[in-house]
RNA sequence: GGCCCGUUCGUCUAGGGGUUAGGACGCAGGAUUUUCAUUCCUGUAACACGGGUUCGAAUCCCGUACGGGCUACCA
């Protein structure tokens, strides 16, 4: 039985969006659900595009998401090493064999006269039929090449892609995808500097480090009719991957791909984690700091172009792992659709217990200055988590927890405090301070028995209990907030409110 | 422009010759509730178009339209 081995390979660029990431989890659902590898290798065959720190985003990112590699740039392994740019030298060598056998040849022009070609004919390709009129291995005699090479000559290696072939692909999302080979331009596999492109490298990586899936998005689907080609001219076709595109994330309003301005634009994260670009422009929230859980982004990513055919919608990894199937997977682009991310987060937010929870909404609470003691918060979060969508809310929306409001719903107050209200709710205060069994059953016995006795109705003390407690008209069960907070704390929280509902009528008289 | 891929409610999608075309998000309404939310119920809304093939097509085939991708010494 083979080895299933599948990798990611994302190129060190900046923050990888959240395409990346699904493209890294179906590969390791893939991987894992077939008890084979997931690996990380890292393109960075680009010196001009590299970005420092993408790398170990990219990394804290997978760890993020829970898709940790088996192998690969910090993870260990015996194909290594896994950074492209370690590899230069193992390129060259295939790119040489190729110019042996004879799929391969050097070329000698440079970028400012093909760019002259491609002005004077906007349909200029690089393929078999201009090639004969390009300076290259094909048009100069071997000795003039020999002797190019010996004077350092900058070239790059091409390949020569045959003549009326037709080149065949099977894809597994797609099927069967046929190119004309005169359609084929004879791409660059090894660039002047030394540095195989993305074709070359990835064809000998993926063919050395044993890879027998290739998951990757949809962009690459025109291009592996010349890695198919690669295969067969270096003699590994019989080993080729199995390849299987993926349908393109699309932007959540708008026409084309999700891009990295989409989440700025629109306020949205595009992003697993936040980036720092150099600028305000270049840097992105991540779905973490906007408060997402990545059980849910996960869950989301994994509905994004697949599903299991069945209703079920809420998946671990665990299940995602048991569920999956390439066979299952979209064909047609897949709309961003952050409603939905939302309402992911909300549910694995409700279904999470508390010391979970917990966890989360510390760092939270404690960037605002508080360190509410465990038990406390706990209680906070089980309260709460009904009654948010992000972790962020848990402040935004419960902030009364641990600190005093500074504003209040004035409108309710305007409505239900009047001049005669002190009198009222320091008797109700002082009903409240002889209830000797402080929990939520009890002090509602005691503020309904205060109500009947006094013949008012609920709506005379609710909406003010509620904001005198809160400064809102929303939030938990009131009962028990308060017998979280215990007697001294609402007394405490009650008369400062009642000071400044008076202020308030004070000023409108 | 050329090549390649695609097209079911607004969005994610199930289905795949005969279905009341199913679910989820969103939206609207209702029930429960001390508020808000949760939960539950109901509703809204789709097979891009035109030709074939067939007794019958959303489903198969061909065109058209539309959308997307690629077309670098970027990945």
């Amino acid at each position: 039985m083979e080895n299933i081995r599948l990798r990611f390979a994302p190129s060190p660029t900046g923050a990888l969006h959240i395409g990346g990431i699904r493209t890294a989890l179906y590969n390791y659902l893939l991987a894992k659900q077939l008890g084979g590898t997931f690996i990380l290798r890292i393109e960075d065959t680009d010196q001009n595009r590299f970005v420092p720190g993408a790398e170990a985003y990219i990394i804290d990112a997978l760890r993020w998401c829970g898709l940790i590699p088996d192998e690969g740039v910090e993870f260990g392994g015996e194909y290594g090493p896994y950074r492209q740019s370690e590899r230069k030298a193992i390129y060259r060598q295939y790119a040489e064999a190729l110019i042996a056998s004879g799929h391969a040849y050097y070329a000698f022009d440079t970028p400012e006269e093909l760019e002259e070609r491609r002005t004077a004919d906007e349909n200029f390709k690089y393929d078999y039929n201009s090639r004969k009129t390009l300076r290259n291995g094909l048009t100069i005699k071997t000795e003039a090449v020999e002797e190019l090479l010996a004077k350092n000559e900058p070239y790059v290696i091409r390949i020569k892609v045959p003549e009326n072939e037709i080149v065949r692909i099977h894809d597994l999302v797609r099927g069967e995808v046929q190119f004309q080979s005169n359609e084929l331009d004879d791409k660059v596999m090894l660039k002047s500097d030394g540095m195989p492109t993305y074709h070359m490298a990835n064809i000998v990586d993926d063919h050395l480090m044993k890879i027998t899936h290739v998951i990757r998005g949809e962009e690459w689907l025109p291009s592996t009719a010349h890695h198919v080609l690669l295969y067969r001219f270096l003699g590994w076709e019989s080993t080729m991957p199995k390849f299987a595109h993926l349908p393109l994330i699309l932007k959540p309003t708008g026409q084309g791909k999700l891009s990295k301005r989409d989440g700025s634009r629109l306020g949205i994260p595009v992003f697993p984690l936040s980036w720092n670009g150099e600028t305000a422009e270049e840097s992105f929230v991540g779905f973490r700091e906007f408060g997402f859980d990545p059980r849910a982004v996960v869950n989301f990513l994994a509905f994004l172009g697949w599903n299991p055919g069945t209703e079920q919608e809420m998946f671990s990894m665990e299940e995602l792992i048991q569920a999956f199937s390439i066979e299952k997977i979209g064909k047609s682009g897949a709309r961003f659709d952050f409603e939905k991310a939302k309402w992911f987060n909300q549910q694995y937010l409700i279904a999470s217990d508390n010391a979970y929870l917990a966890n989360l909404v510390r760092p939270i609470i404690e960037k605002k200055g508080h360190n509410p003691a465990e038990t406390f918060l706990q209680a906070f979060c089980g309260m709460m988590k009904e009654r948010v969508v992000v972790l962020t809310d848990f402040w935004e929306n419960g902030h009364y927890f641990f600190e005093d409001f500074t504003e209040y719903d004035d409108k309710t107050i305007g409505k239900k405090w009047n001049t005669d209200s002190t009198g009222l709710f320091t008797r109700l205060l002082d009903a409240l301070e002889s209830i000797s069994n402080y929990d939520p059953v009890a002090i509602q016995a005691g503020v309904e028995g205060f109500i009947s006795e006094n013949g008012l109705k609920f709506g005379d003390i609710f909406p003010i209990l509620r904001v005198g407690l809160t400064g809102t008209v929303k939030g938990p069960g009131v009962f028990d907030m308060m017998a979280l907070w215990g007697k001294t704390e609402v007394k405490r929280r009650l008369e400062r409110s009642f000071a400044l509902f008076n202020q308030q009528i004070a000023k409108q008289v």
